[in-house]
DNA sequence: GAGATATTGAACTATTTGGTTCTTTATCGG
DNA sequence: CCGATAAAGAACCAAATAGTTCAATATCTC
């Protein structure tokens, strides 16, 4: 059988995710990826392809940590979701602020195809997601229509967490945002 | 007196932001830039300290080129700036999509700390503008906070435009947040 | 036109990059 | 305990990187 491998796939994923989440993809060099995981670039290479391939599986195990997180699933369904969803989505602990995915939107330009596919699916799940929600509130806007705007707010949120502004003004933007909403 | 040079500062910024905005930082080399701007290194860098100072001329000159289209100081002030500014703001020519401050927002982690003053600084003066138009309409909510608002969306709208999705779903989006606002 | 002066272009450098390969070492099944 | 097997570590490589230097060249003033 031989020797058995002292890392598995899931560490080394929960531990480059952060690195490329704060650099992005073109400034996050090899050498830093082996410090973070703990494993050198020979383990890696068994492990994933190439750089480009160790990022985008980053990248789907952080939309499926997200999901798992279920903000948009708890009942019953409605605002008060979307405003958990818009709260505690962006994270901004440490090296990771935003969202992953929307940082990597960034990069689409030298980022494998996948790493599109990845992020659009994930959009896509979450307007649906959002939808549903804000369909059990009856608005009179189509639900869809506002699903949309509210991904584009959080997108917004999300690269302004780069910003040294602080959790309590993005809080007081939710606040306002939720109760246009709810007015609709 | 010596010989003159045959390219002037304007024209080496308007020719390098395309590739800055397009690629970031990290992702342009010194290469790149001569190809765009038909200058090579030696001139570059008796022009310019270094390739983060050129960058930061480069963000500097774009900020003021937007000012200079004044979307928010037409009179009469009122929504109809606003959706101007939300509209027309974020590019999509070509290299050119989004907004170059937005998306540099992204890699604060590798920029020097005067690109964080530039966009910092843009994004005050945008959010001030956007709260005189606002105030015009006298609506019901704060219009500071509308403007925080709309600041936040517009971002999200600059990087969304990293997506294929085309300058209809976003206008779609606009349309609708108007609504929202004006409700307020 | 001569000589001073400043730009230009190209050669050069040191470092870092992503990626490969090969030896050493640990662990398993028998 | 032995031999097969697989991982780990490190040396290695070619290409690209930002940045420098210097000789060639073009233009100005006098």
């Amino acid at each position: 059988m031989g020797r058995p491998k002292n890392f598995s796939r899931e560490e080394v994923l929960e531990k480059a995710m952060p690195v490329f989440w704060k650099h992005g993809f073109a400034d996050t060099s090899l050498q830093e990826l082996e410090r973070a995981t703990g494993v050198n670039k020979s383990g890696l290479y068994t492990e994933f392809r190439d750089k480009e391939d160790l990022f985008v599986e980053c990248l789907r195990h952080y939309v499926e940590s997200q999901e798992k997180r279920g903000f948009l699933t708890r009942e019953p369904l409605g605002w008060k979701n979307v405003e958990a969803f818009l709260k505690h989505g962006p994270l901004n602990k440490g090296e990771q602020q935003g969202c992953f995915s929307v940082n990597s939107m960034r990069e689409f330009a030298i980022l494998p195809d996948e790493a599109y596919g990845v992020v659009t699916e994930n959009r896509a799940l979450l307007q649906r997601l959002l939808a549903m929600n804000i369909e059990a509130e009856k608005p009179a806007m189509a639900a869809l229509a506002i699903a949309e705007m509210v991904l584009s707010f959080f997108s917004g949120l999300c690269i302004e967490s780069n910003l040294k502004s602080g959790k309590a003004s993005s809080n007081r933007k939710i606040d306002n945002f939720m109760t246009a909403l709810r007015s609709l």
